[in-house]
DNA sequence: CACACCGTGAAAGCTATTTTCGGTTCCGTG
DNA sequence: CACGGAACCGAAAATAGCTTTCACGGTGTG
């Protein structure tokens, strides 16, 4: 019995099921922070901010110098998906020789108020490829090809996202009407539950939230769920309160933010990449009839690219 | 002049003062096994022929699988250079880890219709870098500029899209909200043109379309242009008819499309980071007011994300 | 105000690495 | 051919590092 609880706490406290991070270890850790102690955060810290000089430290060094326990610094190295320290130091040996061989690790400054614009847009771009090159390393693909696999099979298809959560629902939603599936992208939460409970088993559900506790789209999710629908998340923080209703959770990345770079901005990126990859997989596995479907409502739209043409 | 000699000798010779060997270990391995033993022989080749598997074993396991002992393990870390075998274990793994990264350049191909899952994740991921990264380069700052000086003294300010390009207009007005301008994205095409007839000079417009040449968006720019309001267009193609009308013309680039991979994915990437462009300029020469905006409008939505929180 | 719970570090427990030590083999020598 | 010595090797002891347990202190809640 007691055997049983504690491999339950044992699976469930181990978060991403995923394998060791190889790389992805600086986004692993602005993923996991918020859902860390402030004692983990501090360790997290130094870890992420110096992979090499964490690397030549045992436990008990690396407890002293965050000022915390051995017990705390292996702690940190499971909420990482480690099975130990050990194994978490060896990926930063890895990390840091990848980093030593690789480019220098470029501007890391936030945008300033009185930055040219130049900068803006080389800050911004490179920005956003980071949180790209971030999510993409984060995702765990065998989620994501159970995410595809019911999507592809789905009747129908319900996506909930809300303020800039509610572009990406729709640019999914698009997507896939785009290619013959049937989707909806309900923007008023009221619509969204009543939409919801018309769902059933065959049919999937879609939340999107950045922070994983907007209450206007976890409801909807949750009486989706309910009613035997297969539910997906994609959300920022993979232990948040939508996961509980997901029968896949996507996560997407946290880049550092800043006054003048919301989160928003980042979460975006990072939603419609994850969204993109759903797009794709689903027009490989119904190729044949998403292809026609692609061709018909391009030539539809056709003629409405050339009235102003002088 | 005999010391410096032997001191030469000393350092190149590798055996001893050397610090512990970065990548070279093959080298090194080369190097020392003729003053080997036999045993230590079938050590160095086992690390040299796979870094990466030796990296995951315990002094036990490579003994066993060398058929020697852990002394013999420990001896021969020694000899190439490292206090022990834990730091010839995290060489290893910095090894591997480099030599894992050195070969992913290979996607360059497009996505097929049987690529698996991880592979459709890593080309978009890469496709989209890339769209960023032209984007940023080709962005003409000065226009930028100019359109962010308009966008900031705007009384009112309007953004057309249809399809796609209509969920990133969508977003520019969330942004631009967000920080207290007055923006509108109307979706109806028809409603555009009516809103558009209230522009006039101060007031601002923003078309945005991939092909240039989409003329629900093409008509209310127009209409807004002649009415003396200040135009900008965000557009694929800098000699589109929509560039007709417009004061700027902001150009996002075309990234190679296939059946599998639409335009629209692309240019999406392309014209969100113009319009993050736009939004952090205009935040920055509105530091003030839209700091407080930004922070209000935070504030408003705080209790929202509490909700289903258990 | 009491209670329960979470985060935390000290210390016990255990695994992996290092060291020691003695047996074995091989070579050179008487 | 027998013997002595030296180098090589692995078993097992010793140690260092990693992991787990447990109890204390602080915080939020009924």
């Amino acid at each position: 019995m007691t055997q049983d609880v504690k491999e339950i706490f044992g699976t469930a406290g181990a978060t991403g099921g995923a394998p060791p991070a190889p790389a992805a270890l600086a986004a692993k850790v602005r993923t996991l922070a918020p859902s860390m102690t402030r004692s983990m955060q501090r360790v997290a810290e130094a870890v992420a901010g110096d992979p090499a000089g964490c690397a030549a430290l045992t436990v008990t060094g690396l407890a002293e110098l965050t000022g915390t326990s051995e017990a705390t610094v292996v702690r940190t190295a499971r909420l990482l998906g480690y099975p130990g320290y050990r194994d978490l130091r060896l990926a930063l040996a890895g990390l840091a020789a990848q980093q030593q061989s690789g480019r220098a690790p470029a501007i890391t400054t936030d945008i300033a108020v009185d930055d040219p614009i130049a900068d803006v847009v080389a800050k911004l771009a490179y920005d956003e490829q980071q949180t790209l090159a971030d999510t993409a390393a984060g995702l765990d693909t065998v989620q994501l090809g159970a995410a595809v696999a019911a999507l592809a099979g789905a009747r129908r298809t319900d996506v909930y996202g809300i303020g800039a959560s509610g572009l990406v629902a729709q640019d999914l939603t698009q997507k896939l009407l785009r290619i013959g599936r049937i989707a909806h992208a309900p923007s008023d939460p009221h619509l969204a539950v009543t939409n919801a409970v018309q769902l059933c088993a065959g049919d999937v559900a879609v939340a999107i939230t950045h922070s994983g506790s907007t209450g206007d789209v976890i409801e909807p999710l949750r009486v989706a769920f309910e009613h035997g629908a297969t539910t997906i998340a994609i959300t920022g923080r993979p232990g948040a309160p939508v996961t509980q209703y997901a029968d896949h959770v996507l996560t997407t990345s946290t880049a550092r933010e800043s006054e003048l770079r919301p989160a928003a901005m980042s979460s975006r990126t990072s939603q419609l990449l994850v969204v993109d990859c759903l797009f794709v997989g689903v027009a490989q596995r119904t190729y044949d009839s998403a292809a026609s479907a692609l061709a018909a409502s391009y030539e539809a739209l056709a003629h409405r690219h050339r009235s102003a043409s002088r």
